[in-house]
DNA sequence: AATTATCGCAACCGCAGGAAA
DNA sequence: TTTTCCTGCGGTTGCGATAAT
């Protein structure tokens, strides 16, 4: 939006601490002791900067204040040039065509700015930063996948040859940088994966075993754990909006995986049913399981924040940034623990909008390639400002009505319909924490869980508990969560056709009751 | 119309790597 | 070889603008 841009201008008088009173820098390395001025540029210093450099040329930035007189550092004259004042820059609103470049770039990349603006010319590393983590934000907000569906499948269908394959190596679960990190980063793995191949599939595998190991194990004393899960945070209005179970899916979707199958053909076959809000949201879990999502998802989220820098699979950072992303729990993926349909998803459901990820893999019906789906989601989002209503979907969009909308559409609508306010965001690490360091405690039952999810016997508890008090269902999410076994098992949760679902008989209404909402009236 | 929440951008901060002394 | 300085990078923060309530 509005931006300082060419604040420099008029923006002295802005509120920043332009005040060339104000301190000296930074830490830098500046080097005397004057007073060097912080906060927006004026036209004027501007000038003598353009003056300068036009002069001398780039570089040796510390000099510009000696000899131009600037009350700037040489790092910050560095940035000024650099993001505003250099003739090749491009300004305004990236263009399709960048975003799009961006995305892919990304994928590649990870959060390597600077080498992603070097790619675009005119741009800047900032800019593309800022960009990205914009959208990030906005995805995370919304609960929703940073890389579309078609993007993980691809990279599930890649992940899963590799490991067919037999070249998935263990995830090392105890890696050193997971562990110690509270912050969960989320490895660019994703598009890496696709692109680069069985080679960094190993990645997927770590990040499955974190959440097996190092999330009992730190579970305690980190909040890490926390990290893998959605955030949660779902204001109803939210809800509703979530509410879409599986608005287009496709079978095609589902043939990029394999272990998705049944996943996807419950939701095709059950978009009817009522439940389907709950499923949804293990998805989630079964989403998170996918290798890619973990990746991509958290690539970006993390990357988001958080940072996950290195393209490859090697290097997987675990760092939660702000944007920590929920979506990442890789946990499910390697871990034979977590079942849970949706653990999260008793909570989610309650507190949080429908997930992500189910949705939108299921969602996103016959999308194949990767970039168009990136880039729709991006576009999608743009255009969302206004966020539809997912509402339409909820209701009227049921498996077979699925139709004709462009192959993201589905998702696209929920990427975009999802946002929350009160999403991860907003939570930070400590307080997800704090909030679930009870699992802990109630880690004794991780296995049975396991295993009543496995056997579908879980429902009815969560059932039960759901219908209790929050800080059951608190209790019930963070007992999934650790304890959630595989995608495969969160599908066949789900049942095939009539599964496990239905003979859990999780009552509709119990569930409306949950959520407190629409669901039934939705359906 | 006023208030609050959210968005997007520019700038800052700290760290790391490389070069020079 | 060690120390210091400079540059660049990535993450974070702060602020104005805008949208929503």
């Amino acid at each position: 939006m509005s931006s300082m841009t060419n604040e420099s201008e008029d923006n002295m008088s802005k509120g920043h601490q332009d005040s060339p009173s104000t301190e000296e820098t930074s830490g830098g390395n500046m080097g005397g002791g004057a007073h060097l001025k912080k906060g927006p540029w004026t036209s004027a210093e501007d000038a003598i900067l353009v003056d300068y450099v036009n002069k001398h040329g780039e570089g040796n930035w510390n000099a510009v204040q000696k000899h131009s007189g600037l009350s700037r550092c040489g790092k910050s004259c560095r940035l000024r040039w650099a993001n505003h004042l250099r003739p090749d820059l491009k300004k305004g609103p990236f263009s399709p065509e960048e975003e799009r470049r961006i995305i892919e770039l990304h994928a590649k990349m990870g959060n390597k700015w600077a080498r992603m603006a070097a790619e675009l010319p005119g741009r800047t590393d900032n800019e593309i930063k800022n960009y990205w983590n914009t959208r990030i934000k906005r995805l995370q907000r919304a609960g929703l996948p940073i890389y579309p569906p078609e993007v993980r499948m691809q990279a599930q269908n890649v992940s899963q040859e590799s490991q067919i394959i037999g070249t998935l190596p263990t995830g090392d679960t105890s890696s050193p940088d997971i562990l110690k990190t509270d912050n969960f980063e989320i490895p660019d793995v994703g598009f890496k994966n696709l692109e680069l191949t069985r080679g960094f599939l190993s990645y997927s595998p770590t990040l499955l075993d974190m959440p097996a190991s190092s999330m009992v194990k730190q579970g305690v004393h980190s909040s890490y754990s926390y990290n893998f899960m959605f955030p949660t945070i779902h204001s109803p209005k939210r809800l509703r909006e979530s509410e879409t179970l599986f608005p287009g899916l496709d079978d095609s979707v589902s043939s990029g995986l394999p272990v998705f199958h049944q996943y996807v053909d419950y939701a095709c076959e059950n978009m009817s049913d009522p439940f389907l809000s709950f499923p949804y949201d293990s998805d989630i879990n079964a989403y998170d399981q996918l290798p890619l999502d973990v990746i991509s998802g958290s690539h970006a989220l993390l990357n988001g924040n958080s940072s996950s820098s290195e393209p490859i699979a090697g290097a997987l950072k675990l760092e939660l940034p702000s944007l920590q992303y929920s979506e990442t729990r890789q946990d499910s993926w390697g871990t034979p623990a977590s079942p849970l349909p949706s653990l999260e998803s008793v909570d989610t459901l309650i507190q949080s909008p429908p997930t992500e990820q189910t949705q939108s893999e299921c969602l996103s019906p016959r999308s194949n390639g990767l970039l168009e789906a990136v880039l729709y989601e991006s576009e999608t989002l743009k255009s969302s400002k206004k966020y539809l209503c997912p509402k339409t979907w909820d209701t009227s969009v049921m498996p077979g009505d699925v139709v004709d909308s462009p192959p993201l559409n589905p998702c696209k609508t929920e990427w975009e319909a999802k946002g929350d306010p009160n999403s991860p965001l907003a939570r930070s690490a400590s307080s997800v924490f704090s909030e679930r360091t009870p699992i802990s405690a109630s880690s004794s039952d991780e296995p049975h869980l396991v295993e009543t999810m496995l056997g579908c016997e879980v429902k009815p508890d969560m059932v039960n508990r759901v219908s209790t008090q929050d800080v059951q269902k608190k209790k019930i999410r963070y007992q999934m969560e650790f304890s959630r076994p595989d995608a495969l098992l969160d599908l066949s949760w789900f049942g095939h056709g009539n599964g496990c679902v239905n003979d859990q008989s999780i009552p509709t209404d119990a569930i409306a009751a949950l959520l407190g909402e629409d669901i039934s009236s939705d359906y």
